[in-house]
DNA sequence: ACCCGATGAGACATTGATGTCTCATTCGGG
DNA sequence: CCCGAATGAGACATCAATGTCTCATCGGGT
């Protein structure tokens, strides 16, 4: 009879992704619930969007305590991230996305930590020799948080076969389009 | 006393591309005008996003002829692409996330033709040796444009230097994060 | 200097979403 | 089996944005 949280949080993230602008009430028929009752568990469409920002919050950081993005070599870290993120990707873009609206408000810190984590191991690789010194930290988190944002979309919308996800966003943000000469 | 249509174009654009939920109002202010005369020249919302597009469009197929996108090394011709698209990238992200809103509604094919040019575009760096063939040209085509706005975000936000967006872009989409061996 | 068209300001009705409330129903534990 | 808590459905007030309208004003062209 009790409503499970999480499974409204599941199905309202997986209806948002979608589409974006959809009402209080849209999520409660995609949760199969009653819009009273969503009201109930999220006093606002703000609430919602707060909650499903800290799912997708932990389920990042998940993510990466499962890469293990501190150890081996970055480029190999990189690649476990990619892989282990595919999941959240559509939460994520959505987050991103709709984070750009709360202008100067309160930021929910836990990005920060999941900046610093990213920008992080991009830093270590630099130190490690591994990636160029040319294009900052700060810049590759931002690319990687876009290109995991345009491939969860291109897959969403056909143009990218989901089973290729991790292989092209890693083998671009990696090795970039230009043919090496060297292979 | 006569309104500049493009001038409110561009003061729209400005204002939307910082605040996407800007309201009519704050669109008219922004602009200079009346609402009522905002109203005037645009039925409604949807009419003005749709006249923004309009402008994008234009816009970036004017960057597309500037760029001579069908001459020269396909990565050079990728350089001066991103070069000339710079200044309509805050706009260009705004309309590809305006975009996802329209659902099945009609699609400007403007979108069409544009994706077509870059896409043609990869696609013969493929054929001529430039570019790897294992990138879809569709998969480079999308993560180009979302590089481009998140190189735009960046800016925007203070996250990346104006004078580095371009190397940061065309660095990363070409030749990727990995240190090569080679140089 | 005059006149006509365009503008700005504001009033107004409408619409869509939100948030609150009530009440009957139903489910589950004791 | 029964009672209480939670739910679903819907009514309701509210609010913000939209779109329309009127009217006074302004400005450029003749």
């Amino acid at each position: 009879m009790s409503v499970d949280r999480t499974q409204v949080l599941r199905a309202a993230a997986a209806l948002l992704t979608r589409k974006a602008t959809a009402t209080m009430d849209e999520v409660a028929r995609a949760a199969g619930i009653g819009r009273a009752t969503l009201h109930r568990h999220f006093a606002g469409r703000d609430a919602l969007v707060r909650a499903l920002e800290e799912l997708g919050i932990q389920e990042l950081e998940a993510a990466h305590d499962r890469a293990r993005t501190a150890e081996g070599p970055a480029d190999e870290a990189v690649r476990r991230l990619v892989a282990e993120v595919e999941d959240v990707a559509p939460l994520l873009s959505f987050l991103v996305t709709e984070n750009q609206l709360f202008e100067g408000d309160q930021q929910n810190d836990g990005w920060e930590r999941l900046d610093a984590r990213v920008s992080a191991l991009f830093r270590r690789g630099q130190e490690e020799g591994v990636f160029r010194i040319d294009l900052t930290p700060a810049w590759l988190t931002e690319a990687f948080y876009g290109l995991i944002g345009s491939g969860a979309w291109a897959v969403q919308d056909g143009r990218v076969a989901a089973k290729d996800f991790q292989y092209m966003i890693v083998e671009l943000l990696l090795g970039g389009a230009r043919r090496s000469v060297e292979k």
